[in-house]
DNA sequence: TTTTATATGTGTACATTGTCTACATTTTAT
DNA sequence: ATAAAATGTAGACAATGTACACATATAAAA
C-alpha cells in the first residue's frame, strides 16, 4: 500500500497522469472494513468482545486475511484508536458559530459541551475505550497523539478566548481548561458506568444533571454571563 | 462452605460446642488465595492480564482448582469488586478527625479528598477496573451496589454536614457531592490514562494540579473558608 | 471407630482466540 | 509476458475459559 502510493508519487511529474481506480480482488478495501466492523462490535459490545477472527468471519474472510494489512491486534486497536479521535474531533467541532463576539463564544461553549457530551453518550463503549487505560495506553503513536492534541486544542482554544474577552476569571488558561475537562471527562465516564445508579439510589438523578453541574462549573470559573 | 456452615448451625443448640479449627489438606483458604493474587495480578499489569490458569499456575495448583471455589471468571471478577470497593471504603475513611468544629470539617474534607486520590493512584488498575464499565457493569449483585452506594454515601454525608454548617452555598446537597465526585472520579482516570500527557505538551501539568482545581471546586461550590 | 457424604483438587477434553508459516492467487511493475 | 509484490487461504500451535469424570481429604453420621 504504501510502495505502491510511493510509486504513484514517482509517477506524479508526469503532467496530467490518468489515476485509475483501483480494484481489488476480493475486498475494495479490507483494511477499512476490518475497522469499520470492529467499530460496530465495539459499538455493540464493547472493546473487550472484540475478536478478530469474528470480524474476519462476519467479513466472509479466512481468519488470517487481517494480518495482512495489521500486524497484529493491537496495531488494530491503534488504528480504531485513530478513526475514534478523528470522529470525537469531528463531532466537537460540529455547528459551531465562528463569530468573535461575546454572545457567539458563549453559544459555542455550550454548543462543544453538548457535542462532547454527544459523543461520549452516542459511542460510550467507544469513548471508554479511547479513554480508558487498558489498550490505547501501552501504545505508542506519534499519529494518535497528534489527533488527541487536537481534540483538546479545540476546548483550549475556547476557554482562551472565553478568557481573553474577560468572560471568566483571570486564572490560568491552561487551569480552567483543565477544570472543564476534568468535569466533562468525568461526567462522561461517570455516566455509562453504573456509579451514577449508586448514587441516585440516595437521591434522585435527573436527566438535567450536567446543566446542574455546569452551573457550579461557571461559577467556579468566574464566569460572567 | 455454606453446607457444613449450615449443619454447624444444626448443632449450635448444644451448650458451649467445641469449635474445632478447620484445616483444609491443601491450602488453608484457596478461595482468598486466588482472590489476593488476582489482585497482585491486577495491580502489576491491569485487569486485561487477569487470567485464572495463571493464578492456578502462580497458586502450585490445577488449572480448574479455582472453579471449587467460583462458578467462572465472571465470579472472580464480582468477589475482586467486592474487595476492591471494601478497600476503597477503607481508604475513604482513612484518619477522619471527628469533630464537628468548622475547622475539624474542611481538615475532614481535606484529608477525604486526598484519600481518595491516594487510592486511585496507589491501585490506579485496580481503580479503573472497578469504575470501568467494561468488566464490572454487566455483573448484578446487591453486595457489590451496596458497597458502592456506603463509598460514595461517605463523600456525600460531608458535604451534607458542610452545607449544614452553611459552609458553602445553598445549593442541593446532591449537587454539589456530584460535582465533588465528577471532580475526583475525572481526575482520577484522567491522571493515569496518557490524556495528561497530551495536554501538557500544550501546557505545563505540574504536581499540584489537583489543588489548583479544587480552587474551582471551591468557587463552584460557594465555600466559605 | 468405621462408614459415608461432601468439599476440594486433578487430568482430560473441547471450543475460541491470537499468531506464525507455507502455500495460492490476484494485481502491478518491468 | 514474466517477475515481483500484494493479498488471501489453510493448517498448526500455544493460551485461555470451561465442562466433565475421576480422586482424595475432611467432616458428619452410623
Amino acid at each position: 500500500m504504501k510502495k505502491r502510493l510511493s510509486k504513484e508519487k514517482s509517477l506524479g511529474k508526469k503532467k496530467s497522469a490518468i489515476v485509475i481506480k483501483k480494484i481489488k480482488y476480493h475486498h475494495d478495501d479490507l483494511r477499512e472494513e476490518i475497522l469499520e466492523e470492529s467499530l460496530k462490535i465495539i459499538y455493540e459490545s464493547g472493546i473487550t468482545s472484540l475478536s478478530l477472527r469474528d470480524v474476519a468471519r462476519r467479513l466472509n474472510v479466512s481468519h488470517s486475511a487481517p494480518y495482512r494489512h495489521f500486524e497484529g491486534k493491537e496495531e488494530v486497536l491503534l488504528a480504531l484508536g485513530i478513526k475514534g479521535f478523528k470522529l470525537f474531533s469531528e463531532y466537537l467541532n460540529r455547528d459551531l458559530p465562528l463569530g468573535s463576539s461575546k454572545e457567539e463564544v458563549i453559544i459555542r461553549f455550550e454548543i462543544m459541551r453538548k457535542n462532547y457530551i454527544d459523543f461520549s453518550t452516542d459511542y460510550y463503549t467507544l469513548y471508554h475505550f479511547m479513554f480508558g487505560n487498558n489498550h490505547l495506553k501501552s501504545i505508542h503513536s506519534p499519529e494518535l497523539e497528534k489527533l488527541q492534541e487536537e481534540s483538546f486544542s479545540t476546548l483550549i482554544q475556547q476557554i482562551a478566548t472565553m478568557r481573553a474577552l474577560s468572560m471568566i476569571g483571570d486564572y490560568p488558561v491552561f487551569e480552567s481548561a483543565f477544570f472543564v475537562f476534568t468535569i466533562m471527562h468525568g461526567f462522561s465516564t461517570m455516566k455509562n458506568n453504573g456509579v451514577m445508579q449508586h448514587l441516585s439510589s440516595h437521591f434522585s438523578y435527573k436527566e438535567d444533571m450536567l446543566e446542574k453541574i455546569m452551573e457550579f462549573v461557571f461559577r467556579g470559573m468566574d464566569a460572567k454571563i
